[in-house]
Order: structure tokens, then C-alpha cells, then sequence
RNA sequence: GGAGAGAUGGCCGAGUGGUCGAAGGCGCACGCCUGGAAAGUGUGUAAUCGCCAAAAGCGGUUCAUGGGUUCGAAUCCCAUUCUCUCCGCCA
């Protein structure tokens, strides 16, 4: 959510910037300047209505102990009139702070100006590739027929267990998962990272926090017995932590690592895309959180890119980096960068990561706020998550690029957490 | 799940209808003292919104959360959440 202050101090900013996403925002933008003035002017008359409420009362308690009773009565009889007044003008207050917030939620985070301009994933801008693409020859197999015939992950268990997007790992392939996750966070660790182990599901006021309540509530699941959802990232319940906290400058950049099973309903979702491991109802990902002063945020994001950069070199998959453009990003994002690993017998890119710079716009939301040296007022800090990694389309990649005749080869920095270098009949 | 007790500032803790944004202490900041430090001592020490160009200042709100009673609520009433104790159940 971007700040009330900031859409009134820099209207025309906020528009023209917003067109780079592609959203016309005017309309809304003059809605929220017009409901902010009467906001004001509301509030203006209702604190002065309260003060001399605040006086009256002040006055009757004073009159009471001095035995003047008439003269108490006599204030009372304005208080009536005090409080009428008073009950319409905060029922008026509230509706225009709750409309104000609906508008402003409306608005999308402004995208920064390395964000280039287009209309969708084809305009993205491709920042750097690495790696060596697989030989195979054409007789590859996707990844969902390698993991049947080496028995290690099974999809219609998972069907019969629960339904589609709920896959069974089993023998090396369960090993394989364990492996990636220990790997992730290992390597998350030694570059500084602090690992959480956050709580799966999250109540409503997390889920407010993040942005994915109200509006995308059909992308989780609920608990309706408790009121709870399901985490669809461990970005949730680690960015959550610091909702409603006011931070010391000093303790810049906060880093959080998490793993955890993510849960997503993925409504709408069909075809090729969700085949095999491409598109999950539950996945395991390790994430990485950032917390950091607006002056450094964009150097944060810059390492966390490098970071996540590393981790794919390590384990040996061709990937790009793209820089996503205004229409294809997130409505939360100001700049995104998206990992791609190249899976080679279905020949497509899967996007494995996306790291970004939400700014000030998540903090403004969770009120997370931190403190300098030498100025009293608080202020918003910096967000920045990346998955480091979602690992399903790893292990797509994983196992369709490594296929030999005599097996899956496993990349060597992944062996020393597999225990084993091949996966075999 | 049943019974009871509780939730106050960064922390501890007093406060049961008006003079309470809240005693006292700890912590923290700045000063005095000191050769320097400790001890001692003095002062200060929340967030948020509005008025104001801004600062200062003034005003509103906030004692778990949401309602209610009252001219007036940290204090009384109701609901919810959480914590603790006892019982039950349990990896």
C-alpha cells in the first residue's frame, strides 16, 4: 500500500510512474484526494467537538466536589447536544478512513526505474544466462516419466491420498528433497541468514499483513474451524514477525531464512503448465527475507540475486535471469528479477525464484518501521524476499537434464547431502 | 474440553469512576561529579492522527481487541483473543 502522504504530496508522480505498469490510476488517485480532504476536515471537527466534551466533564467533576449541583445539571444538558454531534461525525470518520483504505489499497506499488516498459512476459528483459545447456538426444524423457521409472515420485498416490498437486516422494526421491532443502539453507546460512521455523498456518491479521487477504483468499486454503490459512509461503509468517515493529537502524539488514511446505489452491490453473512437478497444490521451497534502510535496499537486492545466482551455478542448470517488465510483475513488486532453469525434455524455461523490492509498500501495510540516530520520527524500512529455492521445478530440471542410460546423475555440490551421486532402478 | 486467575509504557510494576498518558523502579539518552570509569546526582524518555508551509505549540486517540454503561472509564458490564494454575486428554 503506498502512503496517503505520499499520493498527496506527489499525485502526478504517482500516475506517470504507475503507466509503466500499465495502470491508469488517475481516476482513483482524484477519488483519494477528495475522500483524504474530507477525511481531514472531518477529523478537525470531531477533535474539537471532543476537547470540549473533555473540558465539560472536567468542569462537572470539579463542580460535583464543590457541592454546585444545578450548575453540574446545567452542563449535562449540553453534553447531549456534544454527543450527537460527536456520533455522527466518527461514524462519518470511520466510513471515510475505510473508504480511503480501499482506495489506496487499490493502487499498485510503483515500479523503479530499472523496470522496463511492456505489456507482458514477452517484453521481459533477459539480464544474463549461464550454465551449459543438456545434450540429450530426442529420446529424453520429462521428468514425470523419469520419476516413474525410477519409483521416486509417485502422482497418483498422491491422488489417492489427497488429489492432484499432492505428490508422494518416495526412496532417493523423498532423500533428493531433504538433500535440496538442507542444501538451500546451509548455503543460505553461511551468506548470513537467520533460519526460522515459522508456524504453517497463519491467522488473519498475518494474512492482512502480507496482502493476500482480502482480496486473493481463493489462493489459500482455510481452516474454517479455527479461522486459520495455510501458508502459501513461508514469506507469510517470517515477513509477519515484523509486522508492528519498530526496528533500530543498527540492526540493518535483517535476514531471514525459512524452509517450509507451501500450500496453494492455484484456482484456474490447467493444460501443460500444472503436468508433473511444473505446478503444485503443495511444494517445499526455502525462502529468503531482507528487512533493510530504503538508502540500501536496492544493494540488498542486487546480493540476494547474486546469492540465489550462485545456488543455481552450484548445481549445475542452465538459468537467466529476467528483469521483468511493468506489465508482468507484481502488484506488490517495485522491481523483480525471476531465475528460469531450463528443463530439457519438456525444452522449456521454469521460473525457479523471483526476488524483489517491494520498498516501502509491504512495510507500509505491516507497519514496520525503524529508527535513526539522532531522528526521533520513525519511518517505513525496506522488504525484500526471494525463494531460494521453490524446489519442485528444480527437481524437474534436476532429473531431466541429468538423465544417462545408467541413470540420474546428481550434481556433486548436491552429494555430500544426498549421500548418494546417482539415482538408479 | 471443564474450573479459576490474569493482560497497564522498551522491561518490571502501582493504580478500582474525575486532578491518570498513567506513581515508583529498571533500561536508555544527555549533563554534573571524576584524571578516566564505576558509584552518586540532575534532566529527559511512547505511538498515531489533525490544525500549522514547517518547527514550536495546541488538540484528538491509544492501559490485550471490539462493543456497552456514564457528563466523565486503565478502573464498571458484555464478547473475543492470548497467558498462567488445577482437572481431563495426549505425541
Amino acid at each position: 500500500m503506498l502512503t496517503i502522504n505520499l499520493i498527496r504530496e506527489k499525485a502526478d508522480e504517482v500516475i506517470s510512474r504507475l503507466k509503466v505498469k500499465n495502470f491508469d490510476a488517475a481516476a482513483i488517485v482524484s477519488e483519494i484526494l477528495k475522500t483524504d480532504e474530507e477525511r481531514r476536515s472531518t477529523q478537525t471537527k470531531l477533535d474539537n467537538t471532543l476537547a470540549e466534551l473533555n473540558t465539560i466533564s472536567k468542569e462537572i467533576g470539579t463542580l460535583i466536589r464543590e457541592n454546585k449541583k444545578e450548575e453540574a445539571e446545567e452542563r449535562k444538558n449540553r453534553t447531549v447536544v456534544l454527543k450527537n454531534n460527536i456520533a455522527e461525525l466518527s461514524g462519518l470518520l470511520e466510513k471515510l478512513e475505510f473508504a480511503l483504505r480501499n482506495l489506496a489499497v487499490k493502487l499498485p506499488n510503483l515500479p523503479s526505474k530499472y523496470v522496463p516498459e511492456g505489456k507482458g512476459a514477452e517484453d521481459n528483459v533477459i539480464d544474463r544466462e549461464g550454465g551449459n545447456m543438456p545434450q540429450l538426444d530426442e529420446k529424453a524423457l520429462p521428468h514425470w516419466d523419469l520419476a516413474k521409472m525410477y519409483d521416486i515420485i509417485d502422482f497418483d498416490l498422491g491422488n489417492k491420498l489427497t488429489g492432484a498437486g499432492f505428490p508422494v516422494y518416495k526412496g532417493k526421491g523423498a532423500k533428493l528433497q531433504r538433500a535440496l532443502i538442507n542444501f538451500f539453507l546451509e548455503e543460505n546460512i553461511r551468506a548470513g541468514y537467520v533460519e526460522i521455523m515459522p508456524p504453517l498456518m497463519v491467522n488473519e491479521d498475518s494474512g492482512f499483513g502480507t496482502g493476500q487477504l482480502p482480496d486473493k483468499d481463493a489462493q489459500m486454503y482455510h481452516v474454517t474451524i479455527d479461522n486459520f490459512y495455510l501458508i502459501p509461503t513461508a514469506e507469510v509468517p517470517v515477513t509477519n514477525i515484523y509486522r508492528d515493529v519498530i526496528l533500530d537502524a543498527a540492526q540493518f539488514p535483517v535476514k531471514n531464512t525459512a524452509y517450509t511446505p507451501c500450500f496453494r489452491r492455484e484456482a484456474g490453473s490447467y493444460g501443460k503448465d500444472v503436468r508433473g512437478l511444473n505446478r503444485l497444490h503443495q511444494f517445499d521451497k526455502v525462502e529468503i527475507v531482507q528487512i533493510q534502510h530504503p538508502d540500501k535496499s536496492y544493494e540488498s537486492l542486487e546480493s540476494m540475486v547474486k546469492h540465489v545466482e550462485g545456488l543455481v551455478r552450484k548445481l549445475e542448470l542452465p538459468y537467466r535471469i529476467v528483469r521483468l517488465c511493468g506489465g508482468d510483475m507484481s502488484f506488490t513488486s517495485a522491481l523483480t528479477f525471476d531465475f528460469e532453469v531450463f528443463a530439457g525434455a519438456q525444452k522449456r524455461w521454469l521460473e525457479v525464484s523471483s526476488v524483489s523490492n517491494f520498498e516501502s509498500f509491504q512495510a507500509n501495510r505491516l507497519k514496520l518501521r525503524f529508527r535513526e540516530d539522532g531522528n526521533k520520527k520513525p519511518q517505513l524500512a525496506h522488504t525484500l524476499n526471494g525463494s531460494s529455492l521453490a524446489l519442485p521445478r528444480i527437481v524437474a530440471a534436476l532429473l531431466e537434464n541429468n538423465q544417462t542410460s545408467q541413470g540420474i546423475r546428481i550434481p556433486s555440490a548436491l552429494v555430500p547431502y544426498t549421500g548418494f551421486d546417482i539415482i538408479e532402478k
